[in-house]
DNA sequence: GTTCATTTTTGAACTCGGTACGCTTTTGAG
DNA sequence: CTCAAAAGCGTACCGAGTTCAAAAATGAAC
């Protein structure tokens, strides 16, 4: 009845299942596209009965989305060393991952991430996913920006910047992934970036400006 | 076979069988919320088979989505008097709104467009749906102003000042419905507005300068 | 090694959104 | 009135996701 810490069998065998799934899930997907696999090719493929599946993983998409979870700004921008500023944090962010991507959401062999980058690309109902996931974590960012001191409830400006902030990332995010899919390699995806962290930025620092207002 | 202009029987009709279905879903919705009512028994309700019902709207979200499709900005962008910028102009169109609130998104009575904006906002599928709305018309904003004299092809800039300008319109729309679904009245959603629409303009076209950026 | 509670897995039936197919009814043009 | 097109209908179907009770696996105590 009482829980020991010792990692038994149990615990080890439930990560394998999970793995397992999840490849299979991946294997089907990189043949046949997100939307011509169905969850119980997957749990067949994988030895495990479908309500099996869905205990590890609550919707299909999150087969694939999971793993993309990383890269929430607002637990970067949280979490910064003191004296520095939340944009200035996100700006190095970006500018590390150009300089070394890769070094972002890991999942394995830069062969694997691009075949993983396609299998979203390609589905309308992950890109969706994708973005669904994004309004969070642009919500989250908004929190974390009002909490700074010196801000007044009621004051839109934490949402205003947050929604710039993320809308910015995502198109940063966007091209990344374009890159990487018509480029194929890691390296053009981060030259592609380093291309382009620095001008939004700037742009979200200095504003339009008369770009098109006027 | 060839089709006249007389209007026949059969539009009005077809007008009057959506027309129909949409206020028999409505109801169902404004009572039950939109989680708990099913397609079988708005198609029930407005006495028509479940299939013609999809053939009027081609998802249970589109019930009450549709009516939200107006208000994008890349048209009001793409059909601007000469001599306007594209941030002015959008300006202009949210200012104006905030002092005649309803004269957007036509829908009938204030009573009516509250009852509307509740059903939306108590619903997290109809969010995303909304959300997925928006993400739309960032790319057709992006579209737009990629086309404006002066873009170089390959710049990244059209689609970063779209995602900026939408995500800061979204926030205001949020802003703009809460307050609606709070307050109670379409005045005071337009003093929201009023209050804000300035402040978000000004913030994308100066930048977010040093406000969170040291 | 046996016992027994707890956890995990499983199959089958179910709900709901959405589609395919074939059929009947309604409409409008000639 | 005739006839082709359009609209509606019923039913069966698909896939994602849930419910539930029964079966299997695990781990701890003896």
């Amino acid at each position: 009845m009482v829980m020991a810490e010792h990692e038994g069998l149990r615990e080890r065998k439930k990560r394998q299942t999970k793995l397992t799934i999840e490849e299979a899930a991946m294997r089907l997907f990189v043949e046949r596209g997100f939307d011509n696999v169905t969850v119980v090719e997957i749990a067949e493929a994988a030895q495990v009965a479908k309500v099996t599946l869905f205990k590890y993983f609550p919707t299909k998409e999150s087969l694939v989305l999971d793993p993309a979870a990383g890269d929430n700004p607002a637990p970067i921008v949280a979490a910064r060393p003191p004296g520095t500023s939340p944009l200035g944090v996100l700006r190095a962010h970006y500018r590390a991952l150009a300089a070394d991507p890769g070094g972002g959401p890991a999942l394995g062999t830069e062969e694997r991430v691009i075949k993983w980058m396609r299998v979203i690309m390609e589905s309308p109902a992950l890109l969706a996913g994708m973005h669904r996931l994004l309004d969070q974590q642009r919500d989250e960012l908004a929190c974390v920006l009002a909490a700074e001191p010196g801000v007044e409830p009621g004051d839109l400006t934490p949402q205003l910047v947050a929604a710039q902030v993320t809308g910015v990332i995502l198109m940063l995010k966007a091209g990344f992934y374009q890159a990487l899919v018509a480029g194929g390699s890691l390296a053009e995806a981060g030259a592609y970036l380093a291309r382009n962290v620095e001008h939004a930025f700037d742009l979200l620092e200095h504003g339009i400006g008369d770009l098109y207002t006027r």
